[in-house]
DNA sequence: TACTAATCGAGACGGTACGTCATGTCTTGGA
DNA sequence: TCCAAGACATGACGTACCGTCTCGATTAGTA
């Protein structure tokens, strides 16, 4: 497998580097720490590559949030069709992933990204809570349970539910168990 | 017996800049952009004199939440009785705080700090939905209404309220009057 | 006539105005008020190119003493075959022009610049009394006067002349024509 | 012994701690490192009892000097009649003094001070060459030999010594023993 | 005897400069 | 035309000292 070097064309093998150097480096060292020259060295990549294609770190970052390099969980909601059920299982998936490892700098990263560029921040939105994640599989539940009847404000629970976990990465208190059961009976009554 | 500290004593003068110019420039020109050497510069003060006492900007920016000069909504909650009268209230007036001048951009320092800096995120978790604030107000609302019995996960749903309003200002999506009212429905039924 | 920019090469321009503006400051200001940022400032450079190249102060002098910037009378030793009349006029010279302008300051300031660096140490007792100057001159004239026959220590005679010289600079009590007769004669009898 | 503290007159015990200090800092650190914060903490004196008596580093060095608290060959200029051993076994003392140690550091330190502060220059040179030290020891040796005749210049030969000798400091080229004769020679035929 | 006034150690203050790190722009030479 | 490499001007970092200014304690001389 060769490894391209340069010429007239973009390069494929460049965008990837810098796009999972990012990733690593965002997970690893938090957003604070992350820089652009990093970024270059850890992708062995010249800085004038990544200015050329992206405009700003937030910019690099929203990449790596469309093409799902950040955030592991997307896409994994359960759908047995007992949302209250399936939303404490993914709930508590989430929970974990936060408490072990980084995944707390990371989220909390994110965050700061998000603070700073727009467009990280719709799509972080859009990954934790959008129609193709928890909005979508709130929607599609409306109806079978008493208190999620249809015409349900599933967009504003979404995002109580992403944001109350937000506050607590914020807050640095992760949600426990109990936490999970206290939250859910929150919006779901 | 009182041991005699000799010395000369911390300049009040001198805190008072800090944490005004501080407050001012995180305001104006967010986060990202606030420095020490201009915030010594704006309180007319020595960058020995900032280190001397605090460790870092969220450092600054946590005495600053203690003091409550940045966050305008402080205690401003009102209490007529009908809850979720009072919560339409106070999150219309919250939103539209954000909406006007620099209010969102506020919010998102605030957001950003906390997501670098420990005490900022228990701080602003605390002057947001904290017991002497939302989730105090909620409490002493327990019973009242057939949504908010007594046992109510209240600190919860102080958390969803305040992380939704947060990730709103993430995305850059105002909350409108019709949100609240779905926001609301969706935490009060 | 293009002004060079910069590069992945060494901008010869950014290193002359350096020296340039270093050989200035030290003329103008002396050696303890010479800094990086004011060489930097002046020279229309940022700090890093100077770290770059350079690794203090007496590095960067070091170097302008190598160029021939900074000592003007490097090389005017006149030889009319008289090597007494000749050193007379040489040290007549070198006094007037310490007596003068900023003189006897920029010599002090390479004084000062000497003693805390090893290669400008060297490098002054070459440009003042090295083989290329005044123990070269001497050396060529053994044997033509009594008082400095073949074998002479000129090296030594050199250093001694050179030498009262610098003192006179730190004690300020300026060589005059009467003390330049008697230097003379204590040295070449 | 009573250590004295404080009160209405100048503490001589304070006045000898900071002279002291310096003096011991100065070969020690060098000149470029040696601080008025240093010179304090070393002596357990506040910095305000330094400025007090003395306005700069180098008001206190020339202070040392003249109590003969940093130049230890002070007066040990041998007289046995035999001007030139005399002045020999001078020298090589000298010279091994400045191989050893931190003799060199102080020697190269004091020029530094004199280089920047007027009244060291001239103590500096009255220390090491004047009418109390060399000088006077040449001027009463006139007649006793034949190159050192009654109106010989002896100040001039003195600087001119004593010059070489701190050429040779600047350039760190220690004297040897066949290069002090060569001096002798030159100056004294 | 008490008061006054100068001095002491200590150290906070507004500053200047340090040497380092990262920014975003530019240029080089190779593919 | 793109690439890796890296020099450039800029600007902020956190640290070390500067010289000035209190602070409370100490103590010699005056009241």
């Amino acid at each position: 497998m060769a490894l391209p070097r340069s010429g007239p064309v973009r390069s494929e093998h460049a965008r990837r580097a810098i796009l999972q150097a990012t990733a690593t480096l965002l997970a690893e060292r938090g957003y604070d720490h992350l820089t652009i020259e990093g970024i270059a060295a850890a992708a062995g990549v010249g800085k004038q590559t990544i200015y050329r294609w992206w405009s700003s770190k937030g910019d690099i970052i929203a990449e790596c949030l469309l093409e799902g390099m950040v955030v592991p969980g997307r896409g994994e909601l359960p759908d047995t069709g007992d949302i209250r059920a399936d939303l404490t299982r993914w709930l508590r998936d989430l929970a974990d992933m936060l408490a072990r490892d980084e995944g707390e700098l990371l989220l909390r990263s994110l965050i700061a990204a998000a603070a700073e560029h727009v467009e990280v921040g719709r799509r972080l939105r859009d990954v934790l809570a959008g129609p193709e994640s928890l909005s979508g599989r709130l929607e599609r539940a409306t109806g079978t349970v008493p208190n999620l009847p249809r015409g349900a404000p599933v967009e504003e629970i979404a995002e109580a539910l992403i944001g109350a976990l937000l506050l607590r990465a914020l807050s640095r208190s992760p949600l426990q168990p109990a936490d999970i059961d206290r939250l859910l009976r929150a919006v779901l009554g």
